[in-house]
DNA sequence: AATGAATGAGTATTCATTCAT
DNA sequence: TATGAATGAATACTCATTCAT
């Protein structure tokens, strides 16, 4: 019974944020009224208030649950156990099913992003959450590419973890682009400039062009 | 007379932008009203609405600026008569450097972009120009890449349209990190970054090894 | 049992009206949440409602607590076997204690008046309770001085009633002048001006008793 | 026309204070609207805020204006330079016209204060002007008592600071009477209180003088 | 063209009260 | 009887926008 108690509480918790959402896609962030979102998630206002502190305490709920979501994706589709092509590979297909994923929810999280960005408090809460989200998986996929060095399969002169860096701002900017202009960042975008990044990674069967400096 | 009348009002609302600028840092754009920004910008609230629309017009114009912004920094670096190689050299540089102008006013530019992006016939404004925007950007650099292609430098088998967004992706994706992480996309992570996409570009000097493709 | 139990109820009135007081004085009436009220009485709000109908009745039962407190200190004062001297010298000293005690808590008083008094149902009541409890007590002080003017020692052209009536207001002015300037209402002020107020209805035919001064 | 403008703006303030007045009067402050203030004054809801910054402000405006009106009067019916027996005489008869004008408005003005003690800094103003305006008229009438009294008129032994606090309190108690029981707290009953006060007051070792009546 | 006083639409939030357990 | 989660009415206040001067 305590239970079931629980339970309800995390049910209509859950609740309130799918109708935030909805609502959310409907009107926008501003548009969006407390009073539509409470009866669409089929609870009264005041309960709205029981579980977030206000209305951008959700909206920001909102967004943090949409990255979650996005790890979710990608935690199912690597084991950490496999062999570290392999792990890779992986992780650069999920990110890609990522993209297809969120980016059609990307407008209004970057909505929320704004409204909720104007205030100090909220603004520190949401910039510290996305450093910590992005440094975790950036550590994540520096280790794969660090592997890949010591196999001797990826160039050693190169940062592992600016790399890294580099991948992960492959996937945000394709998710910005999707927001506005999904034709010019789907998936095959994407998996081609992984390719393409990967090798530029790749260790050269000859010796590398002199004065081959990439840019 | 007439000249100089059309550059007071250049004037004015260039004075107007920047004192939005300013005012939006300091507060985010839902803070931002518009007294402070007339009274910083020494205009009444009425003369604001002589050069923009409304407040969301006001910070929509914002975010096009500094989209154009960043176009002139790497216009005055490119010359179109250039050699390839030396355009995309200069290209990439140059776009390192629009990271490093841009990224402190980022945050500023996605909370108004999020605000402003709530509103149907806004949303359409703005991504209408960002899509052109991006468009135009990603054929001038795909242009680039395939005279890398005819001159056999750069791998002929490469969609160059489609990394040519790749390239677009990183910037805009390093931009995104910078607003909430300045340390982890600094220009030296998007240099290094562009070296590796563009050395997984090159032809390789020795037959490519069996079976790579890449991810 | 019942006996028992209605004390249980008796008690537990008792702490819901002490933690009104105690909450009321340190937020005011208006900031007093019954949440609070009610985990200071270590009762749940809904057992606050089983004693009082709202909020509104708990802070009305909370002034009309405060007259009978000031009704006994009097009461316990005034014996009225007692000769009349001795019963109206006793009830001056009284009510000048009633005014050290309830002094401070003028300001919660007020406050509660006035609040409860902006509804015309509770205006009734709470403006009946006190047209009763006045009007009592002014009888009382009324009788004492009729037997003044029988006994020939109180000038016989006033009228007793109404000048009882001038003793109730001395107390309730000094009470209300306490709420926001204690120094200006000590019990000091107090017994001089009753002092005054009973040499003034001292008959004066005759030269004054030697030693009388007034209270 | 500055002139004008100027007066506009007074002319606007004094309207919403009437009309505060009226509206908290039918419905009590805590009933009442800001909208139908502002609708009563002719203004609109913002402009109400241009002169008060809160409804609580603008209801703390109407007491002290009333306690300004209650001064008023007294002003008008003493002058300075008449001899201190009528100026005494002036000054009691002016404040049991007080009583009169202000009597059927004390409830409001109970209210109100009711409502703006909760806040602290609300408080702090309100109880500052009730004491600055209280020991001020407190100053007034002890230096009517001290030529009294140099006068020998006025018995030498009382404190006249004390006693005028004490016709003060007369009033404010009968004020506070008034509010719930106008019939026990008519003019009739404050002369006759002041009567007996001032005759309490006068110098008994000689024969009274005849046809002293103390007001 | 410029001003800035006036307008008034629009809604998040609170908290007294209820009632299922 | 007691509880405290759930309800929802009710409104002060802001500030973008307008427009008379």
């Amino acid at each position: 019974m305590s239970d079931s108690r629980g339970n309800f509480g995390a049910v209509k918790r859950a609740r309130i944020l799918q109708a935030a959402l909805r609502v959310g896609e409907l009107r926008g962030v501003d548009g969006a009224r407390m009073e539509e979102v409470a009866s669409l998630a089929q609870v009264s206002k005041g309960t709205l208030y029981r579980f977030f502190e206000s209305k951008h305490d959700l909206f920001l709920a909102t967004i943090i649950e949409s990255y979650q979501e996005g790890l979710r994706i990608v935690d199912i589709a690597v084991d950490p156990d496999s062999p570290w092509q392999q792990r890779l590979r992986g992780r650069l297909a999920a990110l890609t099913r990522v993209l297809e994923s969120l980016g059609p929810r990307m407008s209004l999280h970057f909505q929320a992003w704004g409204v909720v960005a104007g205030e100090p408090g909220f603004q520190e809460r949401l910039y510290g959450f996305l450093r910590d989200f992005h440094s975790a998986r950036g550590l994540e996929i520096a280790e794969d590419i660090r592997e890949g060095q010591r196999a001797g399969e990826f160039r050693a002169d190169v940062d592992a973890g600016r790399l890294a860096e580099g991948i992960i701002a492959l996937l945000s900017g394709f998710l910005y682009r999707a927001t506005f202009d999904p034709d010019a960042a789907t998936s095959g975008h994407l998996q081609e400039a992984f390719s393409t990044f990967v090798r530029g990674l790749a260790s050269d069967p000859a010796p590398p062009a002199p004065g081959d400096d990439g840019a």
